[in-house]
DNA sequence: CTGAAAGCGCTAACAA
DNA sequence: TTGTTAGCGCTTTCAG
């Protein structure tokens, strides 16, 4: 009547010790002769034993690991999506043990550095971070990193510091891969103008830059004969654009750096240019919808926030979790957004209400 | 000293009750008077009670789950990578209490039949399958899905069966972008061309079709002026396509459907039409790299194979182990692949070592 | 150096 | 209709 044991019980068994000796073992924990750790381990190799991680993860949930997440709270475009993969990823992980402390800031490095020190305050064990003020943040997160508290960056990195790591879309990446698709979609010799944010922010210097590199390799004799902020503001976006347009009636291309395309699809529109001029956009969100079916836009870069916020989340909580070696970068491909793919993407989406039931029932899995 | 207690047992205080009552009235359970369910009830919405997995999945370990996983196996490309989003799933799941069994068939089609019976003989609770032989599957999915067996195809469908979910990039919606990307990337009154693999194939035939939809809506005037079928057929592509180039001289564009290119490629460069014509490839593998950096593949098609398998293991496991709503279809939106964001893919990374040791140590997570 | 035992939160079988 | 109890596999503490 031997009943099959499991796991490190049945390691225990074949090696004539106890499990804690097994476990000892297992984790090169001292107190424990050479001769047995061998002769465990090479057991454990041989029945191929892999640790149930719900157990683990159950018997440690007193010493729970606590991950502190500080990320812009707009509710509009971008954030609110990366929130989503974050949240999600959260959901799952706290039926596992893990801790979350929610700290959203209200605009990208507004408070920032506040809610970090607050965070590393309270003693969590590692930070999903959007690096809004990165100068300042630096020497705080290098500080925690040397506490031991993990830093991982997502979407807007803080380049110089000791974070562990960054998720994003890397800028120039970003910028790049528009200016290739759009250097692909016109004639040689287009000339092609740029809508960005604001030049001093990186992120958008990084984008143009990218975006004149792309075309430029994959246009030959094309030129970026302009590049206008437009400072996140409707009116200036919509003025500058339509200005840009008089002054270049032959312009065959524009690129729009930000999230903030509609001014410029609007003049477009208004100047009937549309179709004329390729527009390539940045991000996703529902009212792009209908320049994209009256092909103003052509395509737009996406940044996948989602994903960003998940495997940001993921990463961080795995390393913590199981020691899962964090890399130092996970740079995700931007999609590409047609009118043919467009209701693929979550943005697109009716906003689904969220389950109210207080008992089980998880999230889906993403698609886009 | 009143300890803090955690989940059930806290609502079980609360409630004055068992805890055995609470798992009834949380479950639905027979036997619970309806007083104090609605009690129990009210009080685990107020104390936002969210059950702890792993204990739930440690407790229930005896009556595991099981899943059987058949696919092909070919070692290059596709399934190489579908492979590897179901393994990595599922060795994340095999930790949490699930189990698997994976039964990979030889190639598409080949002997599924026959591994789908023994799968459902063996008393799995849920298949994901790559339907190569549709027809003659789709009673025997049907009849598992009867008897309580849920089926999530993946990458390949059986549409008229009962299967619980299918996870894929549609085929139709493939082609239809490869089509506006072509529109796009051409003049208008372009004149294009499929190799397709052979329109026998539903798959083939749904991206033709799709192709040539999106083509002719974004391209003014475009034609398609043939469609070669390749079959799979490395010499056969490639004669085909030198005949087609020497027959269309003022070819404008290129459209493989399948994940054969490598002919196409060589031909086109055989024949100094690099450039010159703009090729729209499918799917991604690492001597494709060559071709995106001379320009020769303007862009490719990618299906995200990798992310369909962790999708649809995670889905059914999800189902299975909590209850999840399965959706009816998880569409990913296909990536596009040009040679800024090569790199980024999984196909372009030197394959790393799988990590041997027997202990924990768990995967990193996916970029693309 | 090693063994024994408690307990993590939950499920399920049995008692009352 | 409700309460009690024995594990699930692992970590951790306390005794040998």
């Amino acid at each position: 009547m031997n009943k099959e044991k499991h796991g490190i019980h049945r390691i225990a068994e074949m090696a004539n010790v106890s499990i804690g000796t097994v476990d000892r073992a297992l984790h090169g924990r001292g107190g424990i002769k050479d001769a047995t750790r061998k002769r465990i381990l090479q057991i454990a190799q041989q029945i191929g034993y892999s640790p149930n991680l719900a157990a683990r993860a159950l018997s440690v949930a007193k010493s729970r690991v606590r991950i502190g997440v500080c990320i812009p709270k707009e509710i509009h475009f971008f954030y609110d999506q990366l929130w989503g993969g974050v949240l999600d990823e959260e959901h799952h992980l706290e039926q596992l043990g893990v801790e979350f402390e929610n700290r959203p800031v209200k605009t990208l490095g507004e408070g920032d550095i506040e809610v970090f020190n607050e965070l590393v305050e309270s003693g969590v064990d590692g930070i999903v971070l959007t690096a809004g003020s990165p100068k300042e943040l630096t020497p705080l997160i290098n500080e925690a990193e040397e506490k031991g508290v993990r830093v991982v960056c997502v979407s807007t990195d803080a380049p110089g510091s000791h974070r562990s790591s960054i998720v994003c879309v890397e800028p120039h990446l970003n910028g790049c891969l528009a200016g290739e698709l759009m250097g692909k979609c016109v004639a040689p010799g287009s000339k092609v103008a740029v809508v960005a944010g604001m030049l001093s922010t990186e992120d958008h210097r990084k984008k143009t830059d990218g975006f004149s590199e792309g075309f430029l390799r994959h246009c030959p004799d094309g030129k970026i004969i302009s590049v206008v902020e437009g400072h996140e503001d409707e009116n200036e976006s919509f003025q500058k654009t339509s200005e840009l347009l008089g002054r270049f009636p032959a312009l065959d291309g524009l690129y729009v750096n930000t999230v903030n395309c509609l001014p410029v699809c609007r003049a477009l529109g208004a100047r009937g240019f549309e179709g004329k001029v390729k527009l390539i956009t940045t991000d996703l969100f529902a009212e792009m919808a209908s320049y994209f079916q009256k092909a103003i836009i052509t395509a737009s870069i996406y940044q996948h926030p989602y994903r960003q916020g998940q495997v940001a989340v993921r990463l961080l909580a795995d390393n913590l979790t199981n020691k899962v070696h964090l890399p130092p970068a996970a740079h995700l491909s931007p999609g590409v957004v047609m009118s043919t793919n467009l209701h693929l993407f979550r943005e697109m989406r009716s906003t689904e209400a969220r389950p109210s039931e207080p008992v089980q029932k998880g999230r889906s899995v993403v698609q886009a």
